[in-house]
DNA sequence: ACAAAAGTCGAGGCTTCCCTCATGTTCCGT
DNA sequence: ACGGAACATGAGGGAAGCCTCGACTTTTGT
């Protein structure tokens, strides 16, 4: 909130409030595709009103995601700070999964399904930043693999967000006995050649500015 | 085709090959959300046509898919004769995943997007048994781990799916390096325990039947 | 060659969701 | 307690897809 305009009326603030809780309910869900009438319903607002708050169906997300995605650093911070390298790496990971699992809106937020979400994907872009670090710190303490890149976390976790979509209502631990088998193809003594290279971060970006929700 | 009817006419006969040959490119480019005005557009045909052929989209699917999963019969035999079980193993997974690389219709059929297309899920489960004798040989041989079940191997289709729909337009290659270091995690020696059982039959049931196109 | 059967056509009704805008209402400073 | 600014409303127009149905055309058997 860059707090550039003035206050909000009262009645408005109010609205607005009602908006982002009924979001958070509906995008939770549904996912990020859910329609916006529901949401206005849900917030017993009219359709009219949200969109004079949000403009766009990404400044909803952006209002209601980055501020979600802390809950992401503090798992980071506690991944930094584990004596075990690969502990850590492993905890942040299933803490990540752990988060999509519980919401299908950030789940579908995580694997950048909305590219026009700026400050959402912003925030997601800072966390990249912390698992760099956590990729790192565990390949030195040779726990993970020494070919395994960051980019390739993000290719995990298109993975997973699949894995988790389609589990999530009737088995919804089922994606932690995929991740493990992930996991153990990630320790360094598991590591058989690859021939593939990593995506480049110019085929990163690519990818997702492509990735429309349906396109 | 159980030829139960009468001989199609001659137009008729001319005008199902059309549809089908359109719909095997539409689906193959734009995956089986693919809109049927266009298949119709690209046959050359009207959309009533298109109708009177094929009630509904998944008798399209039924049309197409099944003769197409024939390829896998044959990567599923020279798997079970491949010397190495656990050779012939990972032959199988590639040599199924590059197909759904070639053709996001049949990328989104083998991920079962589909439930009420009755053949075409029968031919997926057919392929489902060759799966069992491949994997149960791999563990024989010492290669897989113990632990993989039949039905890891269906969550791993939707995982890869996904990271295969993301990516093969961009870097139709970038799906060989995920599934390297997730074959990694299978192999027996990199085996650590996993709390998670496997998914249960009634499970995948529950959730293939779910999974409708949205919703 | 002709009539009945078989097949084709595409406009149009339906649904869902999007987004706008003219009108009406509420708030707030004075 | 009033006037203007701020805000809310929801009907309605638009786009995309689905699917149907009655009018029309082609095939085929005789």
């Amino acid at each position: 909130m860059t707090a550039g305009s003035r206050p909000l009326r009262a009645d408005a603030a109010r609205n607005r409030d009602k908006l982002l809780r009924a979001a958070t309910v509906v995008f939770g869900e549904r996912g990020l595709e859910a329609p916006l009438e529901e949401v206005a319903r849900r917030a017993g607002v009219s359709i009219g009103t949200l969109y004079n708050h949000f403009p766009t169906r990404e400044a909803l997300f952006d209002a209601i995601f980055p501020e979600r995605l802390a809950a992401l650093e503090r798992i980071a911070t506690a991944a930094l700070e584990d004596p075990s390298p690969w502990d850590g790496f492993t905890g942040y990971v299933e803490g990540l999964f752990a988060l999509q699992a519980e919401d299908r809106g950030l789940n579908d937020a995580v694997a950048q399904r909305f590219p026009a979400a700026a400050e959402l994907n912003e925030a997601s872009r800072e966390c990249l930043r912390h698992t760099e670090r956590i990729i790192e710190r565990a390949k030195e303490g040779g726990g993970l693999r020494a070919d395994f890149e960051p980019q390739d976390l993000a290719v995990l976790v298109w993975a997973m967000s699949q894995v988790i979509r389609e589990s999530m209502d009737t088995a919804p631990r089922a994606w932690r006995r995929c991740l493990a088998f992930f996991l153990d193809g990630l320790r360094a003594d598991a590591a058989h050649p690859i021939a593939e290279p990593a995506l480049t971060q110019g085929q990163m970006i690519r990818i997702v500015e492509r990735s429309a929700p349906r396109g």
